[in-house]
DNA sequence: GCCTGTGAATCCATTCACAGCT
DNA sequence: AGCTGTGAATGGATTCACAGGC
């Protein structure tokens, strides 16, 4: 089997969220041309990712949408229930406590950390307490926690995902504008919306 | 002049954060291989980049800091103020509002709209109080907003961005995970950590 | 006619490797 | 000796174009 290319993966999300909808709405089939145009992409994109992984489609035809919906979250790994933990529960972290994206698709925070030991024991929406760093270790253990999110300011970042790191997490996804440094081992996906927005400024300034 | 490269534009974000860091702690000159490890990417990287804009270093030496982040922000255009508005002002609007990444970096929300019309005359954290959707074409023209932040629910986004878009704004940055169907003259930078976190996912439920 | 699956071709970005400067 | 700037080489990913099946 050959290598999966990174752009893919994150493509497969992208396919599924029109789908979730074409279900809902009762269409049966679909085919590449137009998933593709719902997300923005080529339509040979489509078929190149989906062939990696199978032969999902029936030629002439198209794609059955509820059989392709399974397949990509079996592929994702997203039709089970993720563990989650935040770092971080000031603002950010905790309107994300109350999103529901995370929630609909199976992620859900277990446990609620910050590493400013004045926040402990501060009650957040959606029914978590704030708990000290120390216990970060322990209750990654006994809550079976696998993923981290870190929300804390950029000077704590790294200390945040070092103290997740220790605990055995391989999975973080940081919100810090900082680059994390971490063993090859522990995977790193960075939330950073102050790029895209100085990307957004760059090309307003460069066209007037 | 060459064409530069989309990645080349994020990078140079990357770069300025540790310049930052580097100026308020004193540092007078950096190579290009300690800033690539502050950042986590490859010397010739940082050096390529930077090459695309002008001859910033000094072969045999490095860069000096402060000149090296005076030409990055003058490139980004961050050396000036901009102004946002923001459509969607649930928890992670109101979260966004108070986040001091933007205010740092010269961007500054003077408008906050909501396509549900109850939440309409609310206060928000920052100062600011919604505004009803149909306030947009007029408060983008009268307060110079330059970028858009849809931070709505998913079926409301491509609404907003389409207001937004009518009002003459031409750079949007979407929190909504959903495609937004745009002309080619405005820009659309997605902010999406559920294709990040899926993407975790994928790569746990892989190695086991 | 319409659509998938896929080798081939193209395009783009990253990395290498070294000449040139301090 | 150390570091930048850059052509050349490499490595990937996207798109094209068409054979094969409905």
């Amino acid at each position: 089997m050959s290598k999966i290319p990174e752009p893919t993966i994150e493509r497969l999300v992208l396919y599924s969220r029109p789908l979730e909808t074409l279900l809902r709405t009762g269409t049966l089939v679909i085919s590449s041309g137009k998933l593709a145009r719902l997300c923005g992409v080529n339509a040979a994109q489509v078929r190149k990712d989906l062939a990696y992984f199978g032969e999902f489609g029936v030629r002439g035809v198209g794609y059955d949408v509820r059989d392709l919906l399974h397949h990509i979250t079996s592929i994702l790994g997203s039709n089970r229930q993720w563990r989650l933990c935040i770092v971080g529960c000031g603002n950010l972290g905790s309107a994300l406590l109350q999103n529901e994206n995370f929630k609909s698709r199976g992620y859900f925070f277990v446990a609620a950390f910050d590493l400013d030991s004045r926040r402990t024991g501060k009650e957040l929406p959606g029914g978590l307490t704030v708990e000290a760093a120390e216990q970060i270790q322990d209750a990654v253990k006994e809550r079976a926690i696998e993923v981290g999110v870190i929300t804390t300011t950029r000077d704590r970042a790294q200390r945040a995902a070092n103290l997740l790191m220790q605990a055995g997490i391989r999975a973080v996804l940081n919100f810090a504008s900082t680059h994390i440094r971490a063993p090859e081992c522990c995977l790193i996906e960075n939330v950073d919306f102050t790029v895209k927005l100085e990307n957004l400024a760059y090309h307003l300034s460069k066209t007037g």
